[in-house]
DNA sequence: CTAAACTTTCAATAATTATTGAAAGTTTGT
DNA sequence: ACAAACTTTCAATAATTATTGAAAGTTTAG
């Protein structure tokens, strides 16, 4: 396999596992292209790259950087605007999962307790509700706390405490 | 919060959040119900719960059969078919960690593998394809060695391994 | 201040994904 | 074997989500 193809097969299968980690196709593309690129891009580069439109890398760009992995990058002299991406791979999967359980998880998590919370009026149907949804908030509480542990701190605490999982 | 409220909230933020684990609205909708159901259901039940179709139904329920996490049950003297599904919620975590590796996360790490072991050329940019994308690939593995770890281990292993971790 | 260079916005459109419902298929009881 | 009771399939349609592109907005150089 040569180099084109390694890295369209890269861009391509990044971006199509985007739905994975909770982003969109395009904004999965872009970020791919940072990643292996050796240089920060410009709007212009990353359209004629990934043939997409103007509009649509502008908009994916910025919720790339609302997610906090890239990065605006002004190179001096030059008027266009650069962007870069998060290179190190523990630093990424941090700023991922801390965005997903503030976005996704947390207020889930709020609703299962309001859920689990509800007054047992004695009947089996209530009581099962509630017994269950309670047994999903717990669960879903440890899983969070696990995450935001891992993610707040240093370097190399991932890479060491999923080997000391493993073993 | 009445009972009716409850049931009709957890159902819908258990059906949007399956994005996060991966499967559609519908699928997620017809399990939530199960979940916190006291007695298994026909179809004709769950199409009137949820509101959707004899069709829809059908083709989720299947597709939750294959996630390996809802299962026929056949009650005697009864013609139609009931549905269950797994009620614990270790359980249920584990058969739905273990599809998502199968499904989806090997898949990519053979792809990330094979990008990774094209021929060095010696120019930069293929340096860092190699580079970026093995350390992506690492990472992924150590997730993934991890989470099956998990998934193959005895009813309470989950819970005492995430508590350990928090601790 | 003005014009050129560049970016953002957003209504229209395209692409994708989910849902319906009726016909075809299957199973069971008699 | 037949018919009733039930489930599955799948082409048509609806709903959702992503993408475009051109107009409006912004910034910078002179």
């Amino acid at each position: 396999m040569e180099y084109q193809e390694a890295k369209e097969k890269f861009i391509s299968t990044w971006g199509s596992l985007g739905s994975l980690w909770g982003i969109n196709k395009a904004m999965a593309q872009i970020q791919s292209l940072l990643f292996i690129s050796t240089k920060p891009l410009s709007m212009e580069e990353i359209m004629e790259e990934l043939k997409i439109s103007r509009g649509n890398t502008s908009m994916n760009l910025r919720q790339l950087m609302d997610w906090g992995i890239v990065t605006k990058e002004l190179i001096p002299g030059k008027r266009k605007e650069f962007f870069t991406t998060e290179k190190d791979v523990q630093e990424l999967a941090r700023h991922i999962a801390k965005e997903r359980s503030r976005r996704e998880i947390k207020p889930v998590i709020k609703i299962l307790k309001d859920v689990s919370s509800i007054k047992d009026d004695g009947t089996a149907k209530t009581k099962e509700l509630i017994k269950q949804t309670k047994a999903l908030h717990d669960l879903a509480e440890t899983a969070d706390t696990m995450m935001n542990r891992i993610v707040s701190q240093d370097q190399n605490w991932l890479t060491k405490s999923l080997l000391k999982f493993i073993k």
